[in-house]
DNA sequence: GACGTATATTAGTTTACTCTAATATTATTA
DNA sequence: TAATAATATTAGAGTAAACTAATATACGTC
């Protein structure tokens, strides 16, 4: 009930900013090592980090290790199509820019 | 490309709080005036009121009046369906007791 | 073990959200 | 048109989120 609220509404909170946003479209389905996701989204490598591990503390993306870098993926597939689904419905336009592309979910 | 990326970032924002999620829960696939959501959340008629004009902002309700009367519903029902996915991707436990009863999204 | 690279953490400031309480608006009825 | 009911708006205080800059940790190499 009240629980299962606050657990979704807590999920949502953590895709629903413009950065995270673009890290998990960046992400979409392939692992990126942090500095990677640095580079895409053109922002600070201490802000992505604290983005990374709120996302990685709700359980939305999971992590691998190699050497001294960090891989970071999608824990659930169906969230890029949730994203997506989102897309369609409230920022058609985008969303048809978008699937057009095919592969990605950024140009 | 960021446009679609904000503009989904907000439309989930506007999601993203108990007590909207617990107003888009309590909709579901019906209309509902105002004064009944108050008394199903349990929160102010202020509140409610304010969290409603947000989510009608975003394009996520509609209205249609009658008499002094203002009857809130979800615009595309394809949301429902996508906070059911969230749920089920993110708070399983939650997701299972609630396909059980069938018909609604709360108990 | 010193150094370099990749990533994480902390602290502090600024900005944005959220709630409450009071007031305003709109429509209905007497 | 006064009074009431339903809903909306505003203002202000408290709280949380977001970014930046600086520092810390972990790993690999020399």
């Amino acid at each position: 009930m009240n629980d299962e609220i606050d657990c979704t509404a807590e999920v949502l909170k953590a895709i629903a900013h413009p950065t995270r946003l673009k890290i998990l479209c960046t992400l979409n389905l392939q692992e990126l090592q942090v500095g990677t996701l640095v580079d895409k989204t053109g922002t600070t490598q201490s802000n992505i980090s604290q983005h990374l591990s709120l996302m990685k503390e709700c359980k939305i993306l999971i992590t691998r290790r190699e050497a001294n870098r960090i891989y970071y993926r999608i824990r659930d597939p169906k969230l890029v199509e949730l994203i997506l689904l989102m897309r369609e419905i409230y920022c058609k336009k985008a969303a048809l820019s978008c699937t057009a592309t095919g592969s990605s979910l950024l140009p």
